[in-house]
RNA sequence: GCUGGCGUAGCUCAACUGGCAGAGCAUCGGUUUUGUAAACCGAAGGUUGUGAGUUCGACUCUCACCGCCAGCUCCA
């Protein structure tokens, strides 16, 4: 016997090998036909999988049905069968590799042999899946060892299957036992649950979205294969909204708005990657800088400015080199000056071979000696020109200097440059400094992942001592940072080391350990829910970032803070302590916004555009009714100009139902509406964006409200937050099989 | 970087299988002098991303390059 404990508390006895379907079938014929799958003991199982005891417990079963955000889950699983069962029948030999679920969706890696599968095929594929649906076929599990598993694989002709199980189940994994999932002529390798059948998909309620390139395990090396995107619901009606809110989703793209609002633009001509502020967007940036200044300053930090390159060698001392010398622009070479005019003169020789005579055999060899080339003459003039250039660049360099890739070493020197005793700590260099990476060409996108961008960043040099508090204030001026821009919907992330990454092999582990210890309890001292991923640190020391989410629902990393004892030892930093000897300090690395550009990003999307008025680019605009109100209004224009608001005026020869409209949807706060009525009485009428006509009022009156409201940094609009999805299933776990 | 898709006026989009590149909005000029989300008339605006090729003829077909989009990989 099995005993069975329900949600609601009781517990029932049932024969050995029960399964979930049974038992709802007990409670009622309704609620039989509604499971989709069931909770057992915290695991989702199919609803014909008979219950096994494990311990003398009570097995505790919840019945999910379509109500239950566990059971989406499990259709969408299903539904990624359904799909590749309609494209092995649409291309036949099609060979399957993995088909999880997304926090949106679903998708199915796959490779078709002879052709490729374009959007084109998608509705013949849909078609197929509605039959499937409409026949309703029931999802049969059965499990098979690892041998005989491989051979039905081998047997179905699916090698990538086969490569899998001898890659990463062949092991005593899963109890050496591995399960299938039968539908009809289909039959995969599958860890299950699904849905009892195919028709628990509602008629309508899936949808094929998109194809795209994916690699087989991940191996940039190895096959690429093409990767199914879809999603479903149990209704059809679930699907249209989250169809219609994915358009919606769109309307908040900040590559959309800062282009509707002329924020910022990316010229192909600058080059890809690299942000043009325009006016507006700069306003907003600047707004957000100074905010964020007065609030280091409050706080005793002291700006400092460093320049945008740097020598070569000081990211060799500061270790960032070997690391990441694959994302970074390449280096700016100096050649010394013998070097330099003789590529000077084989440079002209390429150009213009006429007058190649300029440059002499004598002081061709002259200049090759003295550049410190290396070669004798007979050697060097066996190259062509081309090599020659080539190899003078190469050999005769005298400096090398790195466009910075972070400011971390440029700071280390401004501490290092004083003598530093105890009593100074913690010194706090903050700046916002910009620096540029390489990053690959299909990674640029708009304002979140750039190769040229704006850290608000500072280093704190403390003491041991001083870490935890120190550590400790920094994560809360992010939270305040980010809770007067109203974005709450972030969580923290407790990046640490991964003992078997050769990546931080460098770090003694005790300093490690005890560095990730520190921001661990802080973490926990503030109530801060937080989740651990190794591997995440930085090489130089673990860290706590803030990732957010953008309305398209992709998380970025924002602020962050660092711990770091490996610079202070590569730059040999020191400080004189109480005992009159000299000890390392102890450098923190942080950046509330981390990226001014990414965090413009997310706050567009986040405001949708409409910032609140501190932050608005144009604060207020004048609308005079008619030319004959034009003067009054300048004189208000003056007004909210000495009062320090961001203020213009609408002169247009348009009807006031104009000229309201278009301020509307260039997102401005406040309009002042002024016709002769307000001319005679020295008042204006106030439009508010959100609360439309308030009426007319002193012209004062109406400052003073301006000014109060961008004082208080008052955040009036319901952010539109995206809806907060569940995490696709981790990395390891879609892997599974 | 890889896979796939896309690139027509400042913006949003048309132009059947290869046969004279068009509309709305924005812009400019004029008329209108307006009371809380779009006044009216007119003009101008293009080597169809760039460069080759096929063809009597290319926005349309082919190739290369540039850029953008989705995803993969990467991300100090």
């Amino acid at each position: 016997m099995v005993q069975i404990k329900l949600p609601d508390g009781s517990v029932k006895e049932y024969s050995e090998g029960v399964t979930p379907r049974q038992i709802a079938e007990g409670i009622g014929k309704r609620l039989a036909d509604a499971a989709v799958a069931a909770v057992a003991n915290g695991q989702i199982v199919d609803l014909d999988r008979p219950l096994e005891h494990g311990t003398d417990a009570p097995i505790e079963l919840k019945l999910l049905t379509s109500r239950d955000r566990e059971a989406l889950d499990v259709l969408r699983h299903s539904s990624a069968h359904i799909m590749a069962r309609a494209v092995m029948r649409l291309f036949p030999g099609t060979q399957l590799a993995f088909g999880p679920t997304t926090s949106t969706g679903f998708y199915y890696d796959m490779r078709v042999p002879g052709r490729s599968i374009s959007e084109e095929d998608f509705p013949a594929i849909e078609a197929e899946m509605a039959r499937i649906v409409e026949a309703a076929e029931p999802f049969e599990r059965f499990a098979l060892p690892v041998a005989e598993a491989r051979q039905f694989c081998a047997g179905l002709d699916q090698t990538l299957k086969v490569e899998h199980i001898d890659e990463e189940l062949s092991l005593d994994k899963y109890g050496g036992i591995l399960s299938f999932y039968r539908q009809g002529e289909f039959v995969d390798l599958c860890r299950g649950p699904h849905i009892p059948h195919a028709g628990k998909l509602g008629a309508g309620a899936f949808k094929l979205l998109t194809i795209a390139g994916s690699y087989w395990k991940g191996r940039t090396t190895g096959p690429v294969l093409q990767r199914l995107y879809g999603t479903s619901f149990f209704d059809r009606k679930e699907l249209d909204a989250h169809l219609a809110q994915v358009e919606e989703a769109k309307k908040r793209d900040h590559r959309r708005i800062g282009k509707e609002l002329g924020l910022f633009t990316i010229s192909p001509l600058v080059g890809s990657g690299l942000i043009l502020w325009m006016p507006k967007g700069a306003a907003v940036r600047g707004q957000l800088e100074s905010f964020l200044k007065d609030e280091l300053i409050k706080r005793g930090y002291q700006p400092v400015y460093t320049p945008h390159i740097g020598k070569v060698d000081l990211y060799r001392t500061s270790g960032h080199y070997p690391y990441y010398k694959d994302s970074q622009f390449p280096p700016l070479k100096l050649l010394n000056d013998e070097a330099i005019q003789l590529v000077l003169a084989l440079e002209k020789k390429l150009e213009d071979q006429a007058s190649s005579s300029e440059l002499t055999a004598e002081a061709e060899a002259a200049l090759v000696k003295s550049a410190g080339i290396g070669l004798t003459w007979s050697e060097w003039s066996a190259l062509s020109t081309r090599a020659k250039i080539e190899l003078v660049n190469e050999k005769a360099t005298a400096e090398e200097y790195l466009l910075k890739p972070m400011n971390c070493p440029h700071h280390t020197q401004i501490y290092a440059a004083l003598p530093r005793s105890y009593r100074d700590l913690p010194v706090r260099l903050a700046e916002f400094g910009t620096v540029y990476r390489y990053e690959q060409s299909g990674e640029l996108s708009g304002l979140t992942r750039v190769r040229g961008f704006t850290q608000d960043d500072a280093h704190l040099f403390c003491t041991p001592d001083q870490v935890r508090g120190e550590f400790r204030a920094t994560m809360e001026l992010t939270q305040h940072v980010l809770s007067s821009l109203g974005l709450s919907d972030y969580k923290v992330r407790l990046s640490r080391s991964d003992p078997e990454d050769p990546k931080y092999q460098g770090a003694a582990g005790d300093i490690w350990r005890r560095a990730e210890d520190d921001i661990r309890s802080v973490l926990v001292e503030m109530q801060l829910p937080f989740e651990e991923a190794p591997g995440e640190a930085a090489f130089y020391g673990p860290k706590a970032d803030f990732l957010v989410r953008d309305c398209l629902g992709r998380q970025w990393q924002l602020g962050t803070v660092q711990l770091d004892y490996v610079l202070p030892e590569r730059f040999g930093l020191e400080y004189i302590g109480a005992d009159n000897q000299p000890h390392r300090p102890v450098m923190i690395h942080r950046a509330p916004f981390g990226s001014m550009e990414r965090f413009m990003g997310i706050l567009i999307e986040h405001f949708a555009g409409a910032f609140p008025l501190w932050l608005a680019p144009e604060q207020v605009r004048v609308l005079p009714i008619s030319e004959k109100a034009e003067a009054y209004a300048q004189t208000v224009l003056a007004e909210l100009q000495k009062a320090g608001l961001r203020a213009s005026i609408d002169l247009r020869s348009e009807k006031i139902g104009a000229k309201i409209r278009d301020a509307q949807l260039e997102k401005l706060p406040a309009m002042l509406v002024v016709g002769q009525k307000e001319a005679e009485s020295g008042q204006v009428s106030y439009r508010d964006r959100l609360e439309g006509d308030k009426g007319a009022m002193p012209l004062s009156a109406a400052i003073d409200r301006l000014l109060e409201e961008n004082a208080s940094r008052v955040i009036r609009q319901a952010a539109v937050v995206a809806p907060t999805a569940p995490e696709p299933p981790a990395s390891e776990e879609q892997h599974a099989y």
